[in-house]
DNA sequence: ATGTCAATTGACACGGTGTCAAGTGAATTG
DNA sequence: CAATTCACTTGACACCGTGTCAATTGACAT
């Protein structure tokens, strides 16, 4: 399954992905995925055996091409944890706008399908360790405040920065992605910080 | 649709409600109310056109049931802006668990169902009402922190209380209720005041 | 020539929602 | 008492989207 004519199998992930950022909110279907790649309905089905593969694959491709890696390993570098914490939640918060369209219809899936809900709660765990890691380098530069312990503080960042909370408050609060940041970075010094 | 036979049509509304709130996860659907309520899966057509009507009207009957208005309308008495902050998300953050078999059902429909997705929406508009009562009455007492504007503070107040994100600090994260609430109020008075 | 492999066409099953038509039984009303 | 109305029943069915199956085609390799 995995890497028969890599020709249409990475033309299917790219038109998944496309219908995913553009067909802003727009179901879309095995069917119209199949359509806009030029292939019949099953050739679908001989590349990713269900609905949820096919969206769990397009999420690794689309990581793939994004170099999420490269971003959010860049924020390892800083100097001190504040340097990091920032640098950790402009990465990510300029990485959510990019897997938007995806994050959502996984997301969507995720409230039925078992394997799509699975396959989120993993990336989000990735997520999660670049928060854990950027909490403890507040807490080894001393900087960390008291008032959390660094699981609790890490819980409260890694639910912060969400994906949800970002829709929340560029959706429908109308915030600019600009005004996201910032907010967020002072919010996390104010509430992490000494 | 409103009252034919007002029994009946709360005796549907009360089982939707049992359903979504034990069957943890489960999906529930028309026929498992129809039966669970005693009657076929046409007669609750009769009494709601879809399934996402069924739902809507069951947040009503759901809150007029834990008479949701009179325990959030409590936090209007307190006499500082501080009290009120902390009064608001006491009655809020304890509501959430009371509401979640329906807000998850919900939620979940709101990725495909326009109804139910209005319908959410509205009912959060509700509660981000009470967010900005909060956060004026801070204004209000010159204790309102200068970092955000009253928008903006609102906004990420009500974005922190959204219920996802206590299904994340609880379910996922494994604060108990206390914790949660707690947490919450110290970070809303932390953010939010000098 | 034979086999393999990607892809095609077309039909079909399943699950869940919503619709339609005809019928039943009990209470309401002339 | 008969007629009507009303809540509800039974059963069939259409629609949609996912996933499956079987038979076929056309290219490329050995």
């Amino acid at each position: 399954m995995s890497s028969e004519n890599p020709d249409t199998r990475t033309r299917i992930l790219q038109t998944t992905l496309n219908l995913l950022e553009n067909g802003q909110g727009e179901k879309v279907r095995m069917a119209d995925i199949a359509k806009q790649a030029g292939i019949s309905r099953q050739a679908l089905y001989l590349h990713f055996a269900t609905r949820a593969d096919l969206l769990i694959a397009t999420t690794f491709y689309l990581d793939e091409i994004k170099g999420s890696d490269a971003r959010l390993a860049a924020s390892r570098n800083a100097t001190s944890g504040l340097d990091r914490l920032d640098a950790y939640i402009e990465a990510w918060g300029s990485y959510i706008p990019e897997i938007y369209g995806m994050a959502k219809a996984i997301l969507a899936m995720s409230d039925t399908d078992e394997a799509a809900a699975e396959a989120w709660a993993q990336r989000m765990q990735d997520m999660r360790e670049g928060c854990e890691a950027a909490i403890d380098a507040l807490q080894t530069d001393g900087e960390l405040s008291a008032r959390h312990t660094p699981k609790q503080a890490s819980d409260l960042l890694w639910t912060l920065l969400s994906v949800r909370n970002w829709e929340q408050l560029t959706q429908e609060c109308g915030w600019s992605q600009e005004e996201y940041v910032g907010s967020l970075k002072t919010t996390a010094r104010q509430l992490f910080t000494k």
